[in-house]
DNA sequence: ATCACTTATACTCATTGCTAACATAAGGCG
DNA sequence: CGCCTTATGTTAGCAATGAGTATAAGTGAT
């Protein structure tokens, strides 16, 4: 019943910046002749110390990077045997614990070792702000369609469909979520770096599939991405990324960059302020240009309110015209 | 970083027979003089046997109760302390991944020693659909609410706080999807049998606190009933608990047993009926009284039509009348 | 000072989705 | 044969959403 297991934590910390969604990496020790070396902070259970797992995580964090979490949700466990990297080595079999956490912006990047990574340079595919982005799409999507097992085969059929599903490829609906989705069949197909290096193959990861991490982090990341952009919609957590007053700009591009899109501005006001989100406090900010904007805050009464308040955001219905002809 | 640590899975295994919502229970080992024997079903992870996590959870669950799983979905990880009954026991500190699997009704209960429990006999609070449970509504809110803290003291308004959003209270509207919200609230407040178990108190549990399980168990199921009933909105989860062919009054009883509400018969058809989430197959089925209803069969296409096809739910809107008068 | 430009805020309108009621169909049963 | 039960079909009204148009209030250039 306790074989050899060692069980970690693992910390996604997302800030959004400068309307870019940012995570922490750390410089990983070992793996001294890879190139990439950055990964996502990591650290003991120490089950003599921490009562429980969450602070834990905030205990560590806060030695390891000086930050002090505030918003912290446990995401997923991941232990499969192939989270190791490259090929058969018999340390011991390794659990990690993922948690999200949400930091606002400017929260210090701590000591030396940590940075800040934008997250679309790891998922580039996700971000369609500025429309699909420029030769990703052509580029990527096919590489996840195609498969590895025999062409026409069953197992190629059924990741052709899984692809469109995840890809909103002929007919389907681009769904913000499926983050992780996507990326699994990028994995899956050898495009991404991460596929090639844990197979030991020495072929190129295909253009346009974002930077690697060490380990399996990229794929928690994925995983992290999804849940938030899941959770936006129902749980008002754009706000732990934001300052106690804000302009109603700032919170939608907030929103804007976990999502990946560009949002109706007109409609996305109606919906925070008649949703009852967020109340006007009288100040205003002097905006670099343009007409200066009221501070905003948070409406904590909201919760009461309403059973899921989150912010608007499409994808949840039918799609406009389901032209589907693959 | 590896001190004494046991890894193991727990499994929440669902199925709606007879528009009762089950859950498959064990025999608890150990704990001999304790009345209250089950709990869920629990196994290790064998790191030299089993690839993936889950992997493991199928394979012991098979040997255990001979059932195969068919859908099975990560819940939660929990690691806390206190997880352990009773006071200060000093054996090595575990951590349990809880899986949540659906099965169709019918599944065998498997060997001696397991059974399925009603849901509703451990949370009779969260079962509307009969209006609100009888003496259960008067009863258990307001022990959520009592503090143990200082009267008026700022825990205890806290705690109200939350206890009217977790309740719908006071004016808030009531969530179906914060189960585990609920079932906190009573074991802080020392409501269900557990709390006083863990505390070697000795008073009795309020009535109406449902039936207890073995260690931290109960909490896990509310984790998986809260998430089960969040994910029917949004995925065709519910088909997992129905047979290939089912009539729409079948598929809407075993979706009301879940979310433990009346839904409106022609609505609820619609929905699914237009949403795509299902297909008439010509058969008819001869009912037991009334006119013979069409079979009908679940609709995988609408996974790539709908980016979250589900089926409909109340309680992700404003309140029809919020006159939150306290 | 005024104009162009930028950003913020307000209002309108059509469409879609949801609620709830009404109406009809098709069996079993006394 | 009429009544009960359950299934199925239809429609009006309202709320939420998506998208367009208009106005307000600053900054900086001419």
């Amino acid at each position: 019943m306790s074989e050899p297991l060692v069980v970690g934590l693992s910390a996604v910390i997302v800030a959004v910046t400068d309307e870019t969604p940012r995570v922490l990496a750390v410089r990983r020790p070992g793996a001294p002749g890879a190139p990439e070396g950055w990964g996502l902070p990591s650290g003991p259970l120490d089950p003599e110390r921490d009562r429980t797992l969450e602070l834990a995580l905030r205990s560590w964090v806060r030695a390891q990077t000086g930050l002090e979490l505030g918003y912290v949700e446990q995401l997923y466990t991941f232990g499969d045997r192939e989270r190791r990297t490259a090929g058969p080595w018999d340390g011991p079999r390794e659990i990690s614990i993922a948690y999200l956490a949400l930091v606002r912006e400017g929260a210090a990047p701590g000591p030396a070792g940590a940075t800040w990574l934008d997250v679309y340079d790891l998922f580039p595919w996700e971000d369609w702000r500025r429309g699909g982005p420029p030769g990703v799409d052509p580029v990527v999507a096919p590489a996840a369609a195609r498969g590895v097992g025999p062409a026409g085969g069953p197992s190629r059929t059924a990741r052709r469909e899984r692809a469109d599903i995840a890809f909103g490829l002929g007919g389907a609906a681009w769904d913000g979520d499926r983050v992780l989705d996507r990326y699994e069949l990028l994995y899956e197909t050898r495009a991404v770096a991460e596929a090639l290096r844990d197979a030991g193959g020495g072929s190129r990861p295909t253009a346009g599939t974002g930077r690697a991490l060490a380990l399996d982090h990229r794929r928690i990341l994925a995983s992290a991405l999804g849940r938030l952009r899941g959770k936006l919609r129902y749980r008002p957590v754009a706000f732990e990324l934001l300052p106690p007053l804000f302009t109603l700009s700032q919170l939608q591009r907030t929103v804007e960059a976990l999502a990946g899109l560009r949002l109706h501005q007109q409609n996305f006001r109606r919906l925070v302020e008649q949703g009852g989100l967020v109340e006007g406090t009288g100040k205003i900010e002097t905006r670099t240009g343009g007409r200066p904007a009221e501070l905003f805050r948070f409406r904590r009464e909201v919760l009461r309110e309403r059973p899921a308040p989150g912010v608007g955001l499409p994808g949840r219905r039918r799609r406009r015209s389901a032209d589907g002809a693959a």
